[in-house]
DNA sequence: TAGTGGTCTAGACCACGAA
DNA sequence: TCGTGGTCTAGACCACTAT
Protein backbone atom coordinates (compact mmCIF):
# COMPACT_ATOMS: atom_id res chain seq x y z
CA UNK A 1 0.00 0.00 0.00
CA UNK A 2 1.48 3.60 -0.82
CA UNK A 3 -1.19 5.60 0.17
CA UNK A 4 -0.95 6.65 3.52
CA UNK A 5 -3.84 4.52 5.09
CA UNK A 6 -5.28 6.98 8.20
CA UNK A 7 -4.37 10.69 8.06
CA UNK A 8 -1.25 11.14 10.27
CA UNK A 9 -1.83 13.63 12.81
CA UNK A 10 1.93 15.19 12.42
CA UNK A 11 1.39 16.36 8.74
CA UNK A 12 -0.85 19.60 8.63
CA UNK A 13 0.50 21.41 5.80
CA UNK A 14 -1.06 19.44 2.67
CA UNK A 15 -3.14 17.31 4.04
CA UNK A 16 -5.42 15.58 1.78
CA UNK A 17 -8.11 12.97 2.77
CA UNK A 18 -7.79 9.99 1.62
CA UNK A 19 -10.40 9.43 -0.55
CA UNK A 20 -8.64 12.87 -2.80
CA UNK A 21 -5.67 11.26 -2.67
CA UNK A 22 -7.66 7.84 -4.43
CA UNK A 23 -9.49 10.05 -7.01
CA UNK A 24 -5.98 12.02 -7.57
CA UNK A 25 -4.15 8.57 -8.22
CA UNK A 26 -7.19 7.75 -10.76
CA UNK A 27 -7.53 10.66 -12.68
CA UNK A 28 -3.66 10.38 -13.19
CA UNK A 29 -4.82 6.54 -14.54
CA UNK A 30 -6.88 8.65 -17.61
CA UNK A 31 -4.37 11.46 -17.93
CA UNK A 32 -1.82 8.74 -18.53
CA UNK A 33 -3.98 6.75 -20.53
CA UNK A 34 -3.76 3.60 -18.56
CA UNK A 35 -7.58 3.73 -18.52
CA UNK A 36 -8.76 4.37 -21.69
CA UNK A 37 -11.82 6.42 -22.76
CA UNK A 38 -14.89 4.07 -23.04
CA UNK A 39 -13.31 0.65 -21.40
CA UNK A 40 -14.11 -0.69 -18.61
CA UNK A 41 -11.81 0.33 -15.20
CA UNK A 42 -11.93 -2.83 -12.10
CA UNK A 43 -14.43 -2.97 -9.60
CA UNK A 44 -15.03 -0.90 -6.75
CA UNK A 45 -13.87 -3.96 -4.24
CA UNK A 46 -10.94 -4.71 -6.28
CA UNK A 47 -9.25 -0.97 -6.42
CA UNK A 48 -10.03 -0.66 -3.05
CA UNK A 49 -7.81 -4.03 -2.33
CA UNK A 50 -5.55 -2.56 -4.44
CA UNK A 51 -5.05 0.71 -2.98
CA UNK A 52 -5.48 -1.07 0.53
CA UNK A 53 -8.20 1.45 1.38
CA UNK A 54 -12.15 0.11 1.87
CA UNK A 55 -14.69 -0.04 -0.73
CA UNK A 56 -16.67 2.82 0.94
CA UNK A 57 -13.49 5.51 0.07
CA UNK A 58 -13.04 4.03 -3.32
CA UNK A 59 -16.73 4.90 -3.83
CA UNK A 60 -16.30 8.63 -2.47
CA UNK A 61 -13.90 9.22 -5.30
CA UNK A 62 -15.72 7.50 -8.30
CA UNK A 63 -18.94 9.37 -7.07
CA UNK A 64 -16.46 12.75 -7.59
CA UNK A 65 -15.45 11.73 -10.77
CA UNK A 66 -18.54 10.62 -12.17
CA UNK A 67 -19.97 13.75 -10.87
CA UNK A 68 -17.33 15.42 -13.19
CA UNK A 69 -18.18 13.26 -15.66
CA UNK A 70 -15.25 11.94 -16.13
CA UNK A 71 -16.37 8.44 -15.34
CA UNK A 72 -19.89 6.26 -16.59
CA UNK A 73 -21.56 4.13 -13.92
CA UNK A 74 -23.75 1.73 -15.05
CA UNK A 75 -25.10 -0.56 -12.68
CA UNK A 76 -25.05 -4.49 -12.68
CA UNK A 77 -22.29 -3.84 -15.75
CA UNK A 78 -19.42 -1.66 -13.99
CA UNK A 79 -17.61 1.52 -14.26
CA UNK A 80 -16.29 3.16 -17.59
CA UNK A 81 -13.99 5.78 -18.58
CA UNK A 82 -16.35 8.71 -20.50
CA UNK A 83 -15.36 9.33 -24.02
CA UNK A 84 -15.91 12.17 -26.22
CA UNK A 85 -18.89 10.66 -27.99
CA UNK A 86 -21.51 12.79 -29.59
CA UNK A 87 -24.38 12.64 -26.82
CA UNK A 88 -21.80 14.15 -24.68
CA UNK A 89 -20.53 16.86 -26.59
CA UNK A 90 -24.40 17.56 -27.47
CA UNK A 91 -25.17 17.73 -23.84
CA UNK A 92 -21.86 19.16 -22.61
CA UNK A 93 -19.98 21.37 -24.59
CA UNK A 94 -22.56 22.21 -27.74
CA UNK A 95 -24.74 24.72 -26.53
CA UNK A 96 -26.51 26.09 -29.75
CA UNK A 97 -29.69 24.70 -30.70
CA UNK A 98 -32.39 25.35 -32.94
CA UNK A 99 -35.40 27.85 -32.31
CA UNK A 100 -37.87 24.95 -32.68
CA UNK A 101 -35.91 22.73 -29.73
CA UNK A 102 -34.71 19.86 -32.00
CA UNK A 103 -31.10 19.05 -30.16
CA UNK A 104 -29.22 17.71 -33.38
CA UNK A 105 -25.41 17.24 -33.66
CA UNK A 106 -23.91 19.95 -35.89
CA UNK A 107 -22.27 18.94 -39.38
CA UNK A 108 -19.03 20.52 -40.33
CA UNK A 109 -17.43 21.32 -43.56
CA UNK A 110 -13.82 22.25 -43.26
CA UNK A 111 -12.32 25.23 -45.37
CA UNK A 112 -9.02 25.69 -44.19
CA UNK A 113 -6.61 23.68 -42.26
CA UNK A 114 -2.77 24.99 -42.05
CA UNK A 115 0.27 24.93 -39.68
CA UNK A 116 2.08 27.92 -39.08
CA UNK A 117 3.97 29.93 -35.93
CA UNK A 118 1.64 31.55 -33.45
CA UNK A 119 0.81 35.31 -33.20
CA UNK A 120 0.07 37.27 -29.87
CA UNK A 121 -3.23 36.59 -29.37
CA UNK A 122 -3.16 32.98 -29.67
CA UNK A 123 0.03 32.52 -27.64
CA UNK A 124 -1.71 34.87 -24.90
CA UNK A 125 -4.36 32.40 -25.06
CA UNK A 126 -3.33 29.06 -24.77
CA UNK A 127 0.14 30.33 -22.66
CA UNK A 128 2.78 29.56 -25.19
CA UNK A 129 5.51 31.70 -26.52
CA UNK A 130 4.41 33.51 -29.30
CA UNK A 131 6.24 32.39 -32.49
CA UNK A 132 5.32 28.49 -31.61
CA UNK A 133 3.77 27.07 -33.97
CA UNK A 134 0.31 26.01 -34.22
CA UNK A 135 -2.77 24.10 -35.87
CA UNK A 136 -5.59 26.36 -37.48
CA UNK A 137 -8.54 24.85 -38.74
CA UNK A 138 -11.84 27.24 -40.27
CA UNK A 139 -14.57 25.27 -40.33
CA UNK A 140 -18.21 25.64 -41.06
CA UNK A 141 -20.77 23.74 -39.04
CA UNK A 142 -24.77 23.73 -39.96
CA UNK A 143 -27.70 22.26 -37.71
CA UNK A 144 -30.18 20.13 -39.57
CA UNK A 145 -28.75 21.64 -43.16
CA UNK A 146 -28.77 25.44 -42.23
CA UNK A 147 -25.15 26.38 -42.13
CA UNK A 148 -24.59 27.81 -38.30
CA UNK A 149 -21.41 28.57 -37.16
CA UNK A 150 -18.07 30.11 -38.62
CA UNK A 151 -15.54 28.36 -36.27
CA UNK A 152 -11.82 28.97 -36.45
CA UNK A 153 -10.01 26.69 -33.94
CA UNK A 154 -6.45 26.74 -33.15
CA UNK A 155 -4.08 24.42 -31.05
CA UNK A 156 -0.10 23.91 -30.16
CA UNK A 157 0.97 21.93 -32.93
CA UNK A 158 3.53 20.50 -30.02
CA UNK A 159 0.47 18.50 -28.72
CA UNK A 160 -0.82 17.40 -32.00
CA UNK A 161 1.59 16.72 -34.59
CA UNK A 162 0.42 15.93 -37.60
CA UNK A 163 -2.91 17.43 -37.04
CA UNK A 164 -2.82 19.53 -40.17
CA UNK A 165 -2.21 16.69 -42.30
CA UNK A 166 -5.57 14.99 -41.28
CA UNK A 167 -7.86 14.54 -43.86
CA UNK A 168 -10.44 14.59 -43.68
CA UNK A 169 -10.68 16.55 -40.16
CA UNK A 170 -13.28 14.79 -38.48
CA UNK A 171 -16.33 16.61 -37.07
CA UNK A 172 -15.90 15.46 -33.66
CA UNK A 173 -12.40 16.87 -32.39
CA UNK A 174 -12.50 15.95 -29.12
CA UNK A 175 -12.79 12.42 -29.75
CA UNK A 176 -9.56 12.69 -32.06
CA UNK A 177 -7.91 14.24 -29.32
CA UNK A 178 -8.71 11.34 -26.97
CA UNK A 179 -8.21 8.09 -29.57
CA UNK A 180 -5.41 9.53 -31.41
CA UNK A 181 -3.18 11.80 -28.80
CA UNK A 182 -4.10 11.02 -25.58
CA UNK A 183 -5.58 14.63 -24.67
CA UNK A 184 -8.97 14.48 -22.77
CA UNK A 185 -10.73 17.22 -22.78
CA UNK A 186 -12.16 17.51 -19.17
CA UNK A 187 -14.01 21.24 -19.36
CA UNK A 188 -13.90 24.66 -20.91
CA UNK A 189 -14.93 28.13 -20.29
CA UNK A 190 -16.77 30.11 -22.90
CA UNK A 191 -16.95 34.26 -23.21
CA UNK A 192 -19.94 35.50 -25.26
CA UNK A 193 -20.35 38.64 -26.69
CA UNK A 194 -22.60 40.02 -29.33
CA UNK A 195 -21.05 41.41 -32.28
CA UNK A 196 -21.31 42.37 -35.62
CA UNK A 197 -20.26 39.92 -38.69
CA UNK A 198 -17.34 40.72 -40.35
CA UNK A 199 -17.73 40.56 -44.02
CA UNK A 200 -15.88 37.39 -45.11
CA UNK A 201 -17.87 35.21 -42.11
CA UNK A 202 -21.00 37.32 -43.17
CA UNK A 203 -20.39 35.49 -46.86
CA UNK A 204 -20.16 32.07 -45.37
CA UNK A 205 -23.39 32.74 -43.15
CA UNK A 206 -25.69 33.70 -45.85
CA UNK A 207 -25.49 37.37 -43.77
CA UNK A 208 -25.34 40.86 -44.58
CA UNK A 209 -21.98 42.30 -43.03
CA UNK A 210 -22.51 43.90 -39.86
CA UNK A 211 -25.11 41.66 -38.67
CA UNK A 212 -25.77 41.00 -35.16
CA UNK A 213 -23.69 37.67 -34.11
CA UNK A 214 -23.07 35.61 -31.41
CA UNK A 215 -19.10 35.46 -31.05
CA UNK A 216 -18.35 32.49 -28.70
CA UNK A 217 -13.93 32.34 -27.48
CA UNK A 218 -13.76 29.04 -25.95
CA UNK A 219 -10.46 27.74 -24.42
CA UNK A 220 -10.09 23.72 -23.46
CA UNK A 221 -8.54 22.45 -20.56
CA UNK A 222 -7.63 19.18 -19.90
CA UNK A 223 -8.10 16.88 -17.22
CA UNK A 224 -4.78 18.82 -15.55
CA UNK A 225 -5.94 22.25 -16.31
CA UNK A 226 -3.43 22.47 -19.03
CA UNK A 227 -4.91 24.55 -21.92
CA UNK A 228 -5.20 22.60 -25.26
CA UNK A 229 -7.44 24.07 -27.42
CA UNK A 230 -8.90 27.92 -28.45
CA UNK A 231 -11.63 28.64 -30.81
CA UNK A 232 -14.05 31.19 -31.58
CA UNK A 233 -17.25 30.40 -33.01
CA UNK A 234 -19.34 33.39 -34.56
CA UNK A 235 -22.84 32.02 -34.89
CA UNK A 236 -26.31 33.03 -36.26
CA UNK A 237 -28.86 33.26 -33.87
CA UNK A 238 -31.47 34.30 -35.94
CA UNK A 239 -32.52 30.24 -36.14
CA UNK A 240 -30.35 28.97 -33.07
CA UNK A 241 -30.14 30.01 -30.03
CA UNK A 242 -27.21 29.48 -27.05
CA UNK A 243 -28.86 27.77 -23.78
CA UNK A 244 -27.42 28.11 -20.49
CA UNK A 245 -28.63 26.22 -17.41
CA UNK A 246 -27.74 28.12 -13.93
CA UNK A 247 -28.69 25.54 -11.20
CA UNK B 1 -41.83 7.05 12.12
CA UNK B 2 -43.38 7.66 8.65
CA UNK B 3 -41.33 7.01 6.41
CA UNK B 4 -40.81 3.65 5.40
CA UNK B 5 -37.76 2.13 6.72
CA UNK B 6 -36.01 -0.83 4.43
CA UNK B 7 -37.55 -0.65 1.26
CA UNK B 8 -40.51 -2.99 0.90
CA UNK B 9 -40.24 -5.53 -1.76
CA UNK B 10 -43.64 -5.65 -2.85
CA UNK B 11 -43.21 -2.01 -4.49
CA UNK B 12 -41.81 -1.75 -7.11
CA UNK B 13 -43.64 1.49 -9.16
CA UNK B 14 -42.72 4.42 -7.64
CA UNK B 15 -39.93 3.10 -5.44
CA UNK B 16 -37.78 5.86 -4.38
CA UNK B 17 -34.26 5.10 -2.31
CA UNK B 18 -34.74 6.38 1.28
CA UNK B 19 -32.21 8.98 1.27
CA UNK B 20 -33.92 10.69 -1.22
CA UNK B 21 -37.55 10.22 0.68
CA UNK B 22 -35.53 12.27 3.60
CA UNK B 23 -34.24 14.82 0.70
CA UNK B 24 -37.90 15.65 -0.60
CA UNK B 25 -39.27 15.95 2.85
CA UNK B 26 -36.54 18.53 4.07
CA UNK B 27 -37.14 20.52 0.86
CA UNK B 28 -40.50 20.84 1.23
CA UNK B 29 -39.83 21.91 4.77
CA UNK B 30 -37.67 24.57 2.86
CA UNK B 31 -40.73 25.15 0.31
CA UNK B 32 -43.23 25.73 3.14
CA UNK B 33 -41.25 28.30 4.88
CA UNK B 34 -40.38 25.99 7.83
CA UNK B 35 -37.03 26.08 7.18
CA UNK B 36 -36.29 30.04 6.33
CA UNK B 37 -33.15 31.04 4.16
CA UNK B 38 -29.99 31.91 6.30
CA UNK B 39 -31.07 29.97 9.32
CA UNK B 40 -29.29 26.93 10.75
CA UNK B 41 -30.77 23.45 10.17
CA UNK B 42 -31.47 20.77 13.18
CA UNK B 43 -28.18 18.42 13.47
CA UNK B 44 -27.45 15.43 11.52
CA UNK B 45 -27.98 13.58 13.83
CA UNK B 46 -31.28 15.48 15.40
CA UNK B 47 -32.88 14.79 11.55
CA UNK B 48 -31.92 11.36 11.65
CA UNK B 49 -33.26 10.62 15.11
CA UNK B 50 -36.39 12.56 14.47
CA UNK B 51 -37.21 10.88 10.68
CA UNK B 52 -36.20 7.18 12.11
CA UNK B 53 -33.02 7.01 9.80
CA UNK B 54 -29.53 6.18 10.22
CA UNK B 55 -26.71 9.41 10.26
CA UNK B 56 -25.20 8.28 7.07
CA UNK B 57 -28.93 8.41 5.13
CA UNK B 58 -29.22 12.15 6.23
CA UNK B 59 -26.13 12.90 5.20
CA UNK B 60 -26.80 11.80 2.01
CA UNK B 61 -29.62 13.90 1.37
CA UNK B 62 -27.77 17.04 2.64
CA UNK B 63 -24.97 16.37 0.04
CA UNK B 64 -27.59 16.15 -2.72
CA UNK B 65 -29.34 19.20 -1.50
CA UNK B 66 -25.67 21.11 -0.60
CA UNK B 67 -24.57 20.29 -4.51
CA UNK B 68 -27.81 21.66 -5.39
CA UNK B 69 -26.92 24.68 -3.26
CA UNK B 70 -29.95 24.59 -1.49
CA UNK B 71 -27.98 24.08 2.04
CA UNK B 72 -24.11 25.50 2.94
CA UNK B 73 -22.31 23.77 5.52
CA UNK B 74 -20.05 24.73 7.63
CA UNK B 75 -17.88 22.58 9.52
CA UNK B 76 -18.04 23.00 13.25
CA UNK B 77 -21.08 25.49 13.24
CA UNK B 78 -23.90 23.57 11.15
CA UNK B 79 -26.11 23.21 8.13
CA UNK B 80 -27.86 26.23 6.85
CA UNK B 81 -30.82 26.89 4.25
CA UNK B 82 -28.89 29.23 1.34
CA UNK B 83 -30.17 32.51 1.03
CA UNK B 84 -29.76 34.59 -1.83
CA UNK B 85 -27.23 36.93 -0.89
CA UNK B 86 -25.35 39.27 -3.41
CA UNK B 87 -22.53 36.28 -3.33
CA UNK B 88 -24.75 33.95 -4.10
CA UNK B 89 -26.19 36.09 -7.30
CA UNK B 90 -23.20 36.88 -8.39
CA UNK B 91 -21.65 32.98 -8.51
CA UNK B 92 -24.70 31.66 -9.25
CA UNK B 93 -27.38 34.02 -11.14
CA UNK B 94 -25.42 36.68 -12.67
CA UNK B 95 -22.95 35.90 -15.89
CA UNK B 96 -22.10 39.11 -17.27
CA UNK B 97 -19.05 41.09 -16.10
CA UNK B 98 -16.21 43.18 -17.33
CA UNK B 99 -13.82 42.41 -19.97
CA UNK B 100 -10.90 43.55 -17.25
CA UNK B 101 -11.98 40.59 -15.41
CA UNK B 102 -13.28 42.61 -12.25
CA UNK B 103 -16.63 40.94 -10.81
CA UNK B 104 -19.00 43.29 -9.57
CA UNK B 105 -22.75 43.28 -8.44
CA UNK B 106 -24.77 44.80 -10.93
CA UNK B 107 -26.61 48.39 -9.39
CA UNK B 108 -30.31 49.40 -10.64
CA UNK B 109 -32.41 51.83 -11.74
CA UNK B 110 -35.73 51.53 -12.40
CA UNK B 111 -37.75 53.07 -15.20
CA UNK B 112 -41.12 52.03 -14.46
CA UNK B 113 -42.74 49.44 -12.73
CA UNK B 114 -46.83 48.23 -12.92
CA UNK B 115 -49.35 45.91 -12.65
CA UNK B 116 -51.39 45.10 -16.49
CA UNK B 117 -52.77 41.90 -17.55
CA UNK B 118 -50.69 39.95 -19.06
CA UNK B 119 -50.21 39.60 -23.13
CA UNK B 120 -50.13 36.13 -25.28
CA UNK B 121 -46.32 35.88 -25.17
CA UNK B 122 -45.75 36.35 -21.28
CA UNK B 123 -48.74 33.59 -20.11
CA UNK B 124 -47.00 31.42 -22.60
CA UNK B 125 -43.88 31.95 -21.14
CA UNK B 126 -44.76 31.72 -17.70
CA UNK B 127 -47.38 28.71 -18.13
CA UNK B 128 -50.66 31.25 -17.20
CA UNK B 129 -53.87 32.25 -18.88
CA UNK B 130 -53.55 35.05 -21.26
CA UNK B 131 -55.12 38.09 -19.15
CA UNK B 132 -54.24 37.06 -16.00
CA UNK B 133 -52.35 39.80 -13.99
CA UNK B 134 -48.69 40.70 -14.32
CA UNK B 135 -46.46 43.00 -12.90
CA UNK B 136 -44.29 44.43 -15.42
CA UNK B 137 -40.68 45.92 -14.39
CA UNK B 138 -37.99 48.03 -17.10
CA UNK B 139 -34.92 48.73 -15.52
CA UNK B 140 -31.25 49.83 -16.31
CA UNK B 141 -28.31 47.85 -14.83
CA UNK B 142 -24.92 48.93 -14.73
CA UNK B 143 -21.42 47.83 -13.86
CA UNK B 144 -18.54 49.66 -12.28
CA UNK B 145 -20.95 52.72 -13.56
CA UNK B 146 -21.54 52.09 -16.88
CA UNK B 147 -24.45 51.18 -17.87
CA UNK B 148 -24.66 47.74 -19.05
CA UNK B 149 -28.23 46.17 -19.26
CA UNK B 150 -31.55 46.91 -19.90
CA UNK B 151 -33.99 44.52 -18.74
CA UNK B 152 -37.65 43.63 -18.24
CA UNK B 153 -38.98 41.72 -16.04
CA UNK B 154 -42.53 39.70 -15.54
CA UNK B 155 -44.05 37.93 -12.66
CA UNK B 156 -47.64 37.03 -12.05
CA UNK B 157 -49.46 39.19 -9.92
CA UNK B 158 -50.78 36.19 -7.53
CA UNK B 159 -47.64 35.01 -6.07
CA UNK B 160 -46.61 38.69 -5.57
CA UNK B 161 -49.20 41.02 -4.18
CA UNK B 162 -47.98 44.06 -3.90
CA UNK B 163 -44.76 44.38 -5.70
CA UNK B 164 -45.96 46.91 -8.05
CA UNK B 165 -45.99 49.12 -5.06
CA UNK B 166 -42.94 48.53 -3.73
CA UNK B 167 -40.90 51.75 -3.40
CA UNK B 168 -38.01 51.09 -4.25
CA UNK B 169 -38.16 47.89 -5.86
CA UNK B 170 -35.02 46.31 -4.50
CA UNK B 171 -31.53 45.57 -6.46
CA UNK B 172 -31.81 41.64 -5.32
CA UNK B 173 -34.95 40.68 -6.53
CA UNK B 174 -34.52 36.63 -5.99
CA UNK B 175 -33.68 38.06 -1.95
CA UNK B 176 -37.19 39.87 -2.06
CA UNK B 177 -38.64 37.17 -3.49
CA UNK B 178 -37.45 34.84 -0.68
CA UNK B 179 -38.07 37.03 2.53
CA UNK B 180 -41.53 38.45 1.72
CA UNK B 181 -43.09 36.49 -0.31
CA UNK B 182 -41.07 32.83 0.39
CA UNK B 183 -40.72 32.04 -2.84
CA UNK B 184 -37.29 30.25 -3.71
CA UNK B 185 -35.88 30.76 -7.14
CA UNK B 186 -33.70 27.57 -7.13
CA UNK B 187 -32.96 27.60 -10.74
CA UNK B 188 -33.25 29.38 -14.32
CA UNK B 189 -32.97 28.39 -17.63
CA UNK B 190 -31.23 31.11 -20.00
CA UNK B 191 -31.38 31.28 -23.94
CA UNK B 192 -28.96 33.64 -25.83
CA UNK B 193 -28.83 35.63 -28.89
CA UNK B 194 -27.22 38.38 -30.74
CA UNK B 195 -29.79 40.81 -31.99
CA UNK B 196 -30.09 44.43 -33.48
CA UNK B 197 -30.77 46.27 -30.72
CA UNK B 198 -34.34 48.65 -30.66
CA UNK B 199 -34.40 52.20 -30.48
CA UNK B 200 -35.51 52.59 -27.23
CA UNK B 201 -33.42 50.06 -25.49
CA UNK B 202 -30.57 51.65 -27.25
CA UNK B 203 -31.22 55.27 -26.17
CA UNK B 204 -31.09 53.79 -22.69
CA UNK B 205 -28.44 51.80 -23.22
CA UNK B 206 -26.08 54.69 -25.17
CA UNK B 207 -25.96 52.79 -28.19
CA UNK B 208 -26.79 53.41 -31.71
CA UNK B 209 -29.83 51.66 -32.81
CA UNK B 210 -29.77 48.55 -34.38
CA UNK B 211 -25.61 47.92 -32.34
CA UNK B 212 -25.74 44.14 -31.72
CA UNK B 213 -26.69 43.61 -27.98
CA UNK B 214 -26.73 40.32 -26.45
CA UNK B 215 -30.30 39.33 -25.16
CA UNK B 216 -31.02 37.19 -22.69
CA UNK B 217 -34.29 35.26 -22.32
CA UNK B 218 -34.63 33.70 -18.65
CA UNK B 219 -37.06 31.92 -16.79
CA UNK B 220 -36.58 31.43 -13.46
CA UNK B 221 -38.14 28.15 -11.30
CA UNK B 222 -39.01 28.09 -7.92
CA UNK B 223 -37.97 24.23 -5.49
CA UNK B 224 -41.27 22.82 -6.77
CA UNK B 225 -40.25 23.73 -10.66
CA UNK B 226 -42.90 26.17 -11.11
CA UNK B 227 -42.45 29.01 -13.70
CA UNK B 228 -41.69 32.44 -10.77
CA UNK B 229 -40.27 35.06 -13.30
CA UNK B 230 -39.51 35.81 -17.12
CA UNK B 231 -36.82 38.24 -17.43
CA UNK B 232 -35.19 39.47 -20.81
CA UNK B 233 -31.76 41.13 -20.85
CA UNK B 234 -30.41 43.38 -23.10
CA UNK B 235 -26.81 43.81 -22.85
CA UNK B 236 -24.37 45.68 -24.39
CA UNK B 237 -21.46 43.62 -24.68
CA UNK B 238 -18.39 46.15 -25.91
CA UNK B 239 -16.61 46.41 -22.56
CA UNK B 240 -18.66 43.67 -20.91
CA UNK B 241 -18.84 39.41 -21.37
CA UNK B 242 -20.80 36.58 -20.39
CA UNK B 243 -19.21 33.71 -19.04
CA UNK B 244 -20.33 30.44 -19.43
CA UNK B 245 -17.89 27.19 -17.97
CA UNK B 246 -18.61 23.96 -18.86
CA UNK B 247 -17.95 21.06 -16.89
C1' DT C 1 -26.47 -17.62 -11.16
C1' DA C 2 -22.60 -14.61 -10.52
C1' DG C 3 -20.83 -10.14 -10.28
C1' DT C 4 -21.52 -5.33 -10.50
C1' DG C 5 -22.88 -0.92 -8.59
C1' DG C 6 -26.65 1.15 -5.22
C1' DT C 7 -28.46 1.67 -0.64
C1' DC C 8 -28.46 1.57 4.32
C1' DT C 9 -26.66 0.99 8.72
C1' DA C 10 -23.48 1.47 12.80
C1' DG C 11 -19.69 3.12 14.95
C1' DA C 12 -15.15 5.22 15.27
C1' DC C 13 -12.17 9.11 15.05
C1' DC C 14 -10.72 13.80 13.12
C1' DA C 15 -10.99 18.93 12.12
C1' DC C 16 -13.14 22.96 13.06
C1' DG C 17 -15.52 26.79 15.43
C1' DA C 18 -17.70 28.74 19.38
C1' DA C 19 -18.15 29.44 24.15
C1' DT D 1 -14.62 21.73 26.35
C1' DC D 2 -18.40 20.71 23.57
C1' DG D 3 -21.08 19.99 19.47
C1' DT D 4 -20.86 20.29 14.65
C1' DG D 5 -19.85 18.43 10.13
C1' DG D 6 -15.95 15.49 7.65
C1' DT D 7 -13.70 11.14 6.93
C1' DC D 8 -13.13 6.20 7.10
C1' DT D 9 -14.31 1.60 7.92
C1' DA D 10 -17.03 -2.81 7.84
C1' DG D 11 -20.72 -5.39 6.66
C1' DA D 12 -25.39 -6.32 5.11
C1' DC D 13 -28.79 -6.47 1.64
C1' DC D 14 -31.00 -4.79 -2.86
C1' DA D 15 -31.35 -3.93 -7.98
C1' DC D 16 -29.60 -4.58 -12.32
C1' DT D 17 -27.15 -6.93 -16.21
C1' DA D 18 -24.98 -10.52 -18.60
C1' DT D 19 -24.54 -15.33 -19.29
Amino acid sequence: MAITGKADPGRVIGFLPLYRQVKERLVRRIADGEWQAGRAIPSEMQIAAELGVSQGTVRKALDEMTAERLLIRRQGVGTFVASHDEDRILFQFFKLGRDDGRRVFPDSSVLSVGEQPSDATEAARLGIRRGTRVVRIHRLRSLGGAIAVSERIVVPSARFAGLAACDPVPNNLYGLYAERYGVTVARASESLKAVACPPDDAAHLGLAPGSPVLAIDRLALDLDGQKVEWRVSLCRTDQFHYTSDLK
